[in-house]
DNA sequence: TCCAGTAACTTGTAAAATACAAGTAACGGG
DNA sequence: CCCGTTACTTGTATTTTACAAGTTACTGGA
């Protein structure tokens, strides 16, 4: 579904899938590790409920994201990244070191890997 | 004015400026050697003209451009990028390699660089 | 000198997206 | 049988975006 693209330029195509404040940070948790609807939901943005399962259909129906249902009763999803959906972590580290070098008070890949543990 | 972020993660914080559809392909022009505010206007995507000036506006207010005036009478004006501006390129080359990597019918960086002559 | 044309915007409003609060379904555990 | 949890959906107010039209400050030509 290319739903009548703005251009052919790649940038601009990929913002039309990405471009906006929630769904990159949705795929950074992907990355971190995070599964779960609810880890989703925890995270410190407090991301609207909405908008989370909105952007989560949208991101499998963009073939970046699956959905993985892991347990029968009661039903519980596991979500995680498609190869698509892996192959955008240049685009997530490139944003978290200008963020790093040119925003006041963020953290380094040093400092989130740390907290992770 | 960090204007209350919602995290201190760089990649939120980078997201709450450049977190849109407009912003990223106005600094792709930019990068691409365009100056002018009808330069911007005239891209093949067609940003509004409002969103434009509004746009322009939050880049300067974030130090990522810089406004000339090159000519006094009539008032003729040049956008730039300033370091800090020039510091996104590696996002959009990113984002411009996954999107022809991994959207059908996109450009590759050599496609436009041939349509630049 | 008057008029069309261009650059760089601003203003008004309708339509769409987002935020916030509340509600629902399907369990499991005490 | 009631409380808590996961994974959402629904309704509505607020904010953002899109589209159209208008404004200011000129230049160049008839």
């Amino acid at each position: 579904m290319p739903d009548s693209r703005r251009s052919n330029c790649p940038v601009s195509c990929t913002l039309e899938i990405i471009g906006d404040k929630w769904t990159l940070l949705v795929i950074r948790d992907l990355i971190m590790g995070k599964k779960t609807y609810s880890e989703f939901e925890q995270s410190p943005e407090s991301i609207p409920t909405n908008i989370l399962a909105e952007r989560l259909k949208r991101l499998q129906s963009h073939g970046i994201v699956r959905r993985n249902q892991y347990q029968e009763r009661p039903p519980r999803y596991a979500y995680e990244l498609t190869d698509k959906g892996k192959a955008l972590k240049p685009v997530l580290l490139a944003m978290m070191k200008w963020g790093h070098e040119n925003l006041a008070d963020t953290l380094s890949l040093e400092d989130i890997r740390r907290m992770q543990k």
